[in-house]
DNA sequence: ATCGGTGATACCGCACAGGTATGACTCGGG
DNA sequence: CCCGAGTCATACCTGTGCGGTATCACCGAT
């Protein structure tokens, strides 16, 4: 099977219309087709169901689709880390970590800090990205390491290492009602229709799903509306260091506890990034 | 990058050598080396050392030789399941689960019977193979869940569960004076001149190592070895049950500790190998 | 100096990916 | 009830590029 075509199938899997998938990878309509039927031809299964002006995954499509997905980041990820390489061993050498912005700041300072100090470490260099993003440059060799956030990232098929675990407080408005208590429970904060809950973007293709909160795409803005009194957030206890003081944290106590681990690919001989998950280990 | 570029450079990347790589891929020379050149090309980067009579890998040709064998892996894992999926829908379901022939069969044989009594169950294809190899059907594909032996087999990238850990006993004939103690070091067994050990054939090529030792090619082999007083082994306590009484066990206290695991690909969503493993669990 | 063996280059033919035009079919609307 | 819009499939053409053969340039051993 060559990336090619499944580089098709994932397109169309994901579209569910192959004019659509065309059109995201930049060909005609009827080569996809071809493509794909040659795809089911030389796997002797079929993929897709065309029904009555509808395309439906079978079941075998959808494993491809998945384990497909798997394979694509992996050829990625080979190919970056090999252009990664070669650029390092040509000068500033360094390596990748990628972790959420705004997230566990003050353990990553302290990490850098004490991995700048050992001796033979490298430049580290930082890629702040959104939620959910980090894996995926991980896992397509665009980082080498990752801060992550257990149980909100997926670290299915990472080598990983707990660092810290905490439980988490909502961030409210100072002065709301809610904000006076010494404890909250998640069902004191879903029904709150003076406080909506805020929608993010879908990493996806960028829309905003439906609902009564406000629309964010960053932390400081999603801090700001909670100033605003426009909603409020459920997030892990070590954000309080970076709150103002009009809000006001309370622990909810039902709350799943956030484990903040350290994330590398299974296969990497990288001697930096296990320095730097030594040092990590030691804190 | 294609499949196809990636399969050519890996296996000159193994060859170090493009005309034997190219017999292998079964193609002609010219075409290959091309292919590869046209690769470097594409990535920016040079992967091979062409010096005086003698290929070699730069720095980034190792890397990519390493992550792209788990790419290959990755992208044969996405067939070969894609096709598993098919045939088992189209009616004799079931898994496979590898293990290495010969080992943990008590385990095994357990395991089975409670999962086979479990509500739900599907038929599990049992595939013995050599040590070694049962890693890679997981990778490729073509099982679902493996048995597996820390520290004998390599779990990078894998998820596993723990089922039970033992020592190691070495196996001797009896009537030789190491059979005669109650405990052995591992230096006891390494300058032992009339029992040296058994060579077992390389997984890539099939060729055997040089030693004294004699050449074995499986387990029954290796034990009859013993017993006619030409070779010892260490092994898992476990295998005490299936030795014949011309054999004798001896506990080695300073041989690492054998973890018997359970493992399968991180992203399986199989109902059937999650059952499994559930089961495994309780015994 | 010669020969065997290395990888690179030159050239050719054919398979196949991709484009355009069109067909078969199904749905919705006038 | 038929027409049009929209779906995916088919037919055909074209050009890229993969693979093969022949050959070269280079190095080392004899």
């Amino acid at each position: 099977m060559e990336t090619r075509e499944l580089r098709y199938f994932v397109a169309v899997a994901e579209e569910l219309h192959f004019s659509r998938a065309a059109q995201r990878l930049g060909i005609a309509q009827p080569p996809l087709s071809r493509a794909i039927s040659q795809l089911e031809r030389r796997l002797g299964v079929p993929l897709l169901e065309r029904s009555n002006r509808s395309v439906t995954l079978t079941e075998a499509g959808a494993v491809l689709l998945h384990e497909g997905r798997a394979a694509l980041d992996a050829m990625e990820a080979a190919e970056e880390r090999t252009r990664r390489v070669a650029r390092a061993a040509a000068g500033q050498a360094g390596i990748v970590l990628a972790t959420k912005a705004g997230a566990s700041s003050e353990l990553l300072a302290k990490l850098l800090h004490a991995y700048g100090a050992e001796p033979g470490s490298v430049h580290v260099e930082v890629l702040l990205c959104g939620p959910g993003q980090q894996e995926r440059l991980l896992r397509t060799g665009r980082a080498d390491v990752a801060v992550l956030h257990h149980p909100f990232d997926d670290t299915a098929g990472l080598d990983v290492e707990e660092l810290h675990t905490e439980g988490q407080v909502a961030v409210l408005p100072a002065g709301h009602p809610l904000s006076a208590k010494d404890q909250l429970h998640l069902d004191d904060l879903t029904d709150v229709p003076e406080l909506p809950l805020a929608r993010w973007p879908s990493a996806a293709d960028g829309t905003y799903p439906d609902g009564p909160g406000p629309e964010v795409e960053s932390h400081s803005q999603l801090l700001q509306l909670i100033s605003l009194g426009r909603t409020l957030m459920v997030a892990p206890e070590s954000c309080r260091s970076q709150l103002h003081d009009d809000l006001v944290a309370v622990p909810v106590v039902d709350a799943p506890r956030v484990t903040t681990v350290i994330a590398w690919p299974p296969h990497s001989r990288s001697r930096p990034v296990a320095d730097l998950v030594r040092t990590a280990l030691r804190l």
